[in-house]
DNA sequence: CATTCTGTTATATATTATGTATAACAGACA
DNA sequence: TGTCTGTTATACATAATATATAACAGAATG
């Protein structure tokens, strides 16, 4: 697996565990339908204990981002549907507003910020399953 | 003041409040040098514990973002420098890392993405001290 | 000098979030 | 019958968040 825990983050390591699994999709290092290691593997991979695996899932499940069938395990899903849902969109708006607001005054000029947005968009594409 | 804190969030008060005193600055509602209310009286406004905005006011000190003098109490440091840290610039990237591929899935368009920033952008203005 | 306002510190308490540990359950498959 | 899945239950520990009450020390003002 591609997943790269800091342990000593501010950030959950759930936190960090979903990013990383919706950034893979987003890349394209997870195509659509790729089964997930089984919340047992993973937490032995990553060395973290189930139940922080099986929140990932679970809360990757509820958003739509996985399936899960009893005994064939985690996948992701094979059929992604965009989700411009207006909570989605609030949370995006106050989150990208903070952020921007901070970058500004932090001397990250309105260029450098567009050019690595673009530069991010670019590095993506959905690996469709085969 | 211009605080909208929404009690019932996931994100936590002082989170809050510190997130809008910032972005109070860029947009200019808050002037450098401006004086902000005592810790008591933002508390009482808000209807929160004063150790609630305490915090908020020591981690804008700690970062710079305002200086506190005994007795003259806390105002928007008239000195505001850029802080293009490698800390603070690898936090940047990896959230946005997170926060693009998420709406990449989503169905945000790069074009609306980056709409978005600009139109955040050209709102940024920092008021000076009279 | 006494009052009043600042931020600050100290304690204590309550609730929630995070993470771990151990165990068991039920479905699916070989 | 085992063995693999996710799932649930219970318990525990630690940290984060928020509140409550009280007191302290510096600075300004009457």
């Amino acid at each position: 697996m591609f997943l790269h825990i800091q342990f000593d983050s501010e950030t959950p390591i759930y936190q960090q565990v979903k990013n990383q699994i919706i950034r893979g999709i987003a890349l394209g290092e997870l195509s659509l339908g790729e089964s997930l290691p089984s919340v047992r593997q993973l937490a032995s991979d990553i060395g973290i204990n189930l139940h922080t695996v099986n929140k990932v899932y679970n809360q990757l499940k509820l958003e739509g981002w996985v399936v899960i069938h009893r005994k064939s395990g985690v996948m992701v899903n094979p059929d992604l549907k965009a989700n411009k849902s207006p909570d989605y969109l609030a949370g995006l708006d106050t989150l990208l507003k903070n952020i921007t607001a901070e970058a500004y005054l932090n001397g990250v000029s309105r260029e450098e910020f567009i050019d690595f947005i673009q530069k991010n968009y670019d590095s993506y594409k959905i690996r469709e399953e085969k």
